[in-house]
RNA sequence: GGAGAGGUAGCGAAGCGGCCGUAACGCGCUCGACUCGAAAUCGAGUUAUCGGUUAAUAGCCGGUACGUGGGUUCGAAUCCCACCCUCUCCGCCA
C-alpha cells in the first residue's frame, strides 16, 4: 500500500510512477475520493465535538444533584445525526481504502525504465552452458525414460500440471530441500519456520496477493482460506500487526512449502514438464530490514540465492527487471534465470525483491527507532530456491550419452553418495533402497 | 464437539456507566544522579492513529481506539447480542 500522504502532497510522484509500470490506476479518482473523504470527516468531528462537551456538562450537572433534562432532547437529535453522517464518512473511508490496494509500488530509482520483459536488464552472469556432443533431451523426457517422472498418474489423481516423482525424483527433491535449508541456516542468518499451508483473507491481503488477483489462487469453498501461492505469504504475515524491536533487525525467515497457484491466465504456456505446475515446492527466504538498509540486505538476499546454483555448478544469470515486468507489491526485483539445455535459454528460477514499506504497511509491521515513533519495515523475499526448476536444471545440465544424469557434488551427501541417475533405477521394483544407499 | 476463564500500551496487569486512553501498579525502554566503570538504588520521561493548522513525521486544536462487528444510552473498557482468537478441563482424532 502507497502512504496516503505520499500520495495527497505528491500526486505526480505516484502517477509518474503509476506510468512507468503502464499501469491504468487514475490518480486523479483517488484525489476526488480522499476529498470526501475529508470534507465528511470533518464535519462529523465537529459534531462529535460538541456531543462531547455537551455530555460533559450532562455529567457535571448530574454529579451536582441537578437535572439535565432539559438538555437530553436536544443530544437525542444531535446523537442520531452523527450515527448517519458517520455511517457516510465511513463508506468513503472505504472507497479511498479500496482504491488505495488496488496500488502497486512505486519502483525504486534504479529500476530501469521498460515496458516489458524485454526492457530487464542482465547484471551478472555465471558459468557457460555446457556443450553435448550428441542429440539432447528435455527434462520431461529424461524424467520419464529413468522413471522419475510420472505426468500420466499426476494427470489421473488430479489433472493436468500435476506430476507423480518416484524414487530417485522424490528423493532428489527431498535433498534439494534439505541442501537449501542447511545452508540458509547455518551459513546465512535464516531461521527456519514451518508456516501454516493454509491463510485467511487478512494475510493474502497483507502481501498484496489480495483483493486483487485472488484468480490467481486456491480457496476453500467452505472455510474462506486459500491455499498459500509462496511461503512469502506466512513468513511476511509472521509479525503483522506488531511493533519489532529494533536491534532484531535485520531478520531473517526460510522455510520450505508446497505453493499452490491456479496458473489461470497461463493456458498453452510450459504445458509438458515440471516448469510450471499448479503444485510445487519452494524454498524461501525473507526479511525484514530497516529502511535505510533494506537495499543493502536485497543484494545480500539475492546473493543468498545465487550461491546455491554456484555450489550445484548450475550455470545462470540475473536481471534486474524494468518497471513494466515487476510484480505487484515490489520496488525492485532481480531475477535469476537457469541455463535450460533443452529450451536452450535461460529461465526464472529464483525472483528476489525489496517490497519497501508497501506490505509493511498493508500488513502493519513496524519497528520503533531509538527514542522514536513506530515505523514500517522494509520486507523483502526470494525463492532459495524454485526446488521443481532445479530439478530441471540438474537433469538438463547434467545428462549423458548414455541416458544418465550426473548429480553435482554438493548433493551427493544428501543423495546417499550417489554419483549420477542411472537407466536401471527406473527398472529397480522396490525403489531406491539398495542402490541409492542407506 | 461440551464446560469454564480470558483478550486493555513494547510486556504483565488494575479498572466493570461520566472524575479511566498523556489508563493505577509492576517490568521494559530513554535521559539524568550516584560510581573508576558496572550492578543495585534514586529522580524524570515514555500509547497509537486520523483530521485541521504547518516547511515539519515539531508544536497546537479536535476526533477515534480497551479482540472484531453491531445494539442500548445524552454518554460504554464497563450493560446486551453475534463472531474471532487464546488458555484450562472433558470428548474425539493423525
Amino acid at each position: 500500500m502507497i502512504d496516503l500522504k505520499l500520495i495527497q502532497k505528491n500526486p505526480d510522484v505516484l502517477a509518474r510512477a503509476l506510468a512507468a509500470r503502464h499501469s491504468t490506476v487514475d490518480v486523479a479518482e483517488f484525489q476526488a475520493l480522499d476529498a470526501t473523504r475529508r470534507k465528511l470527516l470533518a464535519e462529523v468531528e465537529a459534531l462529535k465535538g460538541q456531543r462531547n462537551t455537551a455530555s460533559a456538562e450532562v455529567a457535571r450537572l448530574k454529579r451536582a444533584g441537578e437535572s439535565a433534562d432539559h438538555m437530553l432532547a436536544e443530544l437525542g437529535a444531535l446523537s442520531d445525526r452523527i450515527k448517519a453522517l458517520d455511517a457516510e464518512t465511513e463508506q468513503a473511508k472505504a472507497k479511498v481504502e479500496a482504491w488505495l490496494l488496488t496500488v502497486p509500488n512505486i519502483p525504486h530509482e534504479s529500476v530501469p525504465e521498460g515496458a516489458d520483459e524485454y526492457g530487464n536488464v542482465e547484471v551478472h552472469r555465471y558459468g557457460t552452458p555446457p556443450v553435448f556432443d550428441f542429440p539432447i533431451k528435455e527434462h520431461w523426457e529424461l524424467g520419464t525414460a529413468l522413471g522419475g517422472l510420472d505426468f500420466e498418474r499426476g494427470g489421473k489423481l488430479a489433472g493436468s500440471r500435476f506430476t507423480v516423482y518416484w524414487r530417485w525424483a522424490a528423493r532428489l527433491e527431498r535433498a534439494l530441500v534439505s541442501f537449501f535449508l542447511d545452508v540458509h541456516t547455518c551459513e546465512h542468518d535464516y531461521v527456519e519456520i514451518a508456516p501454516p499451508l493454509m491463510v485467511n483473507r487478512k494475510t493474502m491481503t497483507g502481501t498484496g496477493q489480495l483483493p486483487k488477483f485472488e484468480e490467481d489462487l486456491f480457496r476453500m469453498e467452505a472455510w474462506d482460506y486459500f491455499l498459500i501461492p509462496t511461503a512469502e505469504v506466512p513468513l511476511t504475515n509472521l509479525h503483522a500487526g506488531e511493533v519489532l524491536d529494533e536491534s532484531a533487525l535485520p531478520l531473517g525467515y526460510c522455510a520450505q512449502t508446497p505453493c499452490f497457484r491456479s496458473e489461470a491466465g497461463s493456458y498453452g504456456k510450459d504445458t509438458r514438464g515440471v516448469i510450471r505446475q499448479h503444485q510445487f515446492t519452494k524454498v524461501e527466504m525473507v526479511r525484514f530490514a530497516h529502511p535505510d538498509d533494506s537495499y543493502n540486505q536485497l543484494e545480500l538476499l539475492r546473493r543468498n540465492a545465487e550461491t546455491l546454483l554456484e555450489r550445484l555448478e548450475l550455470p545462470y544469470r540475473t536481471i534486474v527487471l524494468c518497471t513494466g515486468d515487476m510484480g505487484f507489491g515490489a520496488a525492485k526485483t532481480y531475477d535469476l534465470e537457469v541455463w535450460l539445455p533443452g529450451q536452450n535459454t535461460y529461465r526464472e528460477i529464483s525472483s528476489c525483491s525489496n517490497c519497501g514499506d508497501f506490505q509493511a504497511r498493508r500488513a502493519d509491521i513496524r519497528f520503533r527507532p531509538k527514542g522514536g515513533k513506530p515505523a514500517f519495515v522494509h520486507t523483502l523475499n526470494g525463492s532459495g530456491l524454485a526446488v521443481g526448476r532445479t530439478l530441471v536444471a540438474i537433469l538438463e545440465n547434467g545428462q549423458r550419452k548414455d541416458g544418465s544424469v550426473v548429480l553435482p557434488k554438493a548433493l551427493r551427501p544428501y543423495m546417499g553418495g550417489l554419483e549420477a541417475i542411472t537407466p536401471e533405477m527406473a527398472r529397480t521394483p522396490t525403489g531406491p533402497a539398495g542402490r541409492l544407499g542407506r
